[in-house]
DNA sequence: GCAAAATCACGCGTTTTCGCATGCATAGCA
DNA sequence: TGCTATGCATGCGAAAACGCGTGATTTTGC
C-alpha cells in the first residue's frame, strides 16, 4: 500500500489535461509512461481513477480528490522552488523573465544586451508574451508589466511612468492637421471599442473605422494610413512611419513595473537584473513622456 | 530541472532518520536507493544536502528546508488516505487496530473472533502496544485506548465503564484477611509510585514494597505472593493466581473507548468493527465493574 | 461524406533503476 | 589493542520503467 508521489503528481496533470499526451506533455515523459504510472496508481489504491473514453480519459470523483491533493503538495513543490530560487546567492544557471513582445524591442532590447554583458554566465530566458505568467508556479522570475500597481501577492518596483498620444502615418496625418474638422477615422481595440476621451476640441468629428484584437496589425493598419491609432509614447515614436497627431493630446497611462513573487524577489539573480532595468530606466525616461526632463 | 517527488520523500525520511539504513526501512526500499535518490536530488537542486559523516548522513541547513516542505506534501498524503479509507465501502482488505496489550486476552480476544467469523474477508491487524499510535498518519484505523476522553481531533464512542480494586495471591490474600492490620505490602506502578488512595480504614497499615515499569511483571510478582496490586477489575478477574482483596474497594477508573479520525470513522470497515465491538462490550460489561447488570 | 488529425492500446527493445554482495571506515567496548 | 556493531561506497546482475513504433478507433475539419 506504498503509494507512489510521482504517480499522484501524473494523476494530478491527467486530471488536468484530460488526455495521456497532455499530460505526458506536462511531465516531460512519454504519454505511455503516463498510462502506465495511472494503471498503477489505480491498482494501488484499488479504485478506478478514470473512463478511458475516445476522446480522452475523463477522471471519475476520485480522482479528483486525489488531484485536489496532490494539487496542494504541488503547492508545497513550488513553495520549496521558490524558497530555493530566492536563497540563491549565484550568478549562473538560467534566470526567466516575461515581459509583452511590444515592450522588448524598443525598451527591453537593451537591457538585455547589458545584463548579459554583465553576467554572461546568466542564461537569460524571455518570454515575450501578453499573457499574464504565473509567477508563483515559476512560469518566470520576474515580469515587466504594463499595470497601475503590482498586484496582491506581488513585489513590485515602478519603472516608468508613460503617456499615450494619437499616432498616424505622415500622409494622413498632413492631412488632418490641414482639414481639422473633417471625420476622423479611428482604429481601436478590441477590449476598448470607442473613440477614445479626452481629444481635442479642434478635432470634433470623429468614428470608429476598424477594430483589431491584435496591437502589432493594428500598427500596420495604422502605417498603411488607415486610420489613426491610440498606443503609448514609446511605442508611436519608435515605429517607423507612424507620427504624432494633435487630435489626442498626450496623457497619463499606465506604468510600466517589474514585479515578482516575494521569495524569488530576493535572489541575486533578481537583484542584478533589476539594477540594469533601474540604470537604464533612467536613461529612457524621455522616450515615454512627453514632459521634459 | 524537473524534481522527483518521491526524492523529496527520500529526503525528508533521511532528515528524519539520519542514517540511509533507517530512511530505507521507512521507504521499504534497500538503502543503496536511499543513497542514490539523494545524489540525485542534490545534482538536480544543485545544493548538498547532506553531511557524510562515519555515524550517518548529517542534514544541511537547506535539506531540513526541504525536509519541512516535504513533510507538508506528507501530510497532503495523508489527508488523502484518510479520505479514501473513509470512503471505503468494501469488507475486504486489510483493517488495522491498536489496543494495550492487557485488553487483548481478556476482553478483545473474542471480538476478534467474532469480527473474523462476521467478515471473513477482512484481513485484520492488531498492534499490541502500549504506545499512543498516531491515527493521523494511518498507523491504525482504529484504537481502544483507557482514557477520559476520545481527545481533541479524534472520534470516540465509550464502550465500557470500569473499576479498579486489589489483588493478591490466594495465600496472601488469606492471610490479609485474618490480619487486617499488620503492614500490607503493595507492588506500585512506576507512574504512581504511591500506595493508592481510598484504603479501606480497615487495613490502616500500608507501604509500597516495589515498583515496576512493567504492567506484566506486576502481575507475576503478585502471582507470587509478593505483595498487593491495583488493576482494573477485568485484569485481576481474568489472571489466574489471583484473587480480589478488599483492602482497596472497587472505585472507578478510566473507562475504555474505541476512537478514530474522522476522516477513517465513517468507513464500512470502523463501523462493522465497531459493531461487533459494542455487541461484546453489553454482554462483557459484568466483567469490568464491581455492580450487578 | 470523406480525409486528416488525434487518441489510446499493445508489443518490443532499450535504458534506467534497483537490490544484493563485497569491501572499507569508524565508533563503541572489553 | 583487538573485536564487533554499525554505517557507507562501489560494482554487478536482475528487475522495472521507459520510449518508440504499429495498429485500431474516434473525433474533427473541409
Amino acid at each position: 500500500m506504498a503509494l507512489i508521489w510521482d504517480d499522484l503528481r501524473t494523476v494530478l496533470m491527467l486530471v488536468r489535461h484530460q488526455t495521456l499526451a497532455g499530460a505526458a506533455n506536462a511531465l516531460e515523459v512519454n504519454y505511455t509512461t503516463v498510462a502506465r504510472r495511472v494503471r498503477r496508481a489505480e491498482s494501488t489504491l484499488g479504485q478506478i481513477l478514470f473512463e478511458r473514453l475516445a476522446d480522452g480519459y475523463q477522471p471519475t470523483e476520485i480522482a479528483k480528490v486525489v488531484a485536489s491533493h496532490a494539487e496542494k503538495m504541488e503547492t508545497s513543490e513550488f513553495d520549496l522552488r521558490r524558497y530555493l530560487q530566492g536563497a540563491d546567492t549565484e550568478l549562473s544557471g538560467t534566470f526567466t523573465i516575461t515581459a509583452p513582445q511590444l515592450l522588448i524591442s524598443s525598451f527591453l532590447a537593451p537591457v538585455l544586451d547589458d545584463f548579459d554583458q554583465a553576467h554572461p554566465n546568466i542564461e537569460l530566458r524571455v518570454l515575450a508574451t501578453n499573457d499574464i505568467l504565473d509567477l508563483t508556479r515559476l512560469e518566470a522570475d520576474l515580469a515587466i508589466r504594463i499595470s497601475r500597481n503590482p498586484g496582491d501577492t506581488l513585489k513590485g518596483l515602478r519603472l516608468l511612468e508613460q503617456e499615450t498620444a494619437s499616432f498616424a502615418s505622415p500622409r494622413l496625418a498632413d492631412h488632418i492637421r490641414s482639414h481639422p474638422t473633417e471625420m476622423i477615422d479611428w482604429i481601436v481595440y478590441d477590449a476598448f471599442p470607442n473613440v477614445p476621451k479626452g481629444t481635442s476640441p479642434m478635432f470634433p468629428n470623429n468614428r470608429v473605422r476598424f477594430r483589431f484584437d491584435d496591437m502589432v496589425a493594428m500598427l500596420g493598419a495604422a502605417q498603411a494610413g488607415l486610420g489613426v491609432l491610440r498606443v503609448p509614447l514609446f511605442l508611436g515614436r519608435t515605429t517607423s512611419g507612424l507620427e504624432i497627431v494633435p487630435v489626442l493630446p498626450p496623457q497619463p497611462y499606465s506604468d510600466i513595473w517589474v514585479v515578482g513573487h516575494p521569495d524569488v524577489w530576493t535572489s541575486k539573480k533578481a537583484q542584478a537584473f533589476r539594477e540594469v532595468l533601474i540604470a537604464h530606466s533612467k536613461w529612457s525616461r524621455s522616450i515615454f513622456t512627453s514632459q521634459a526632463d
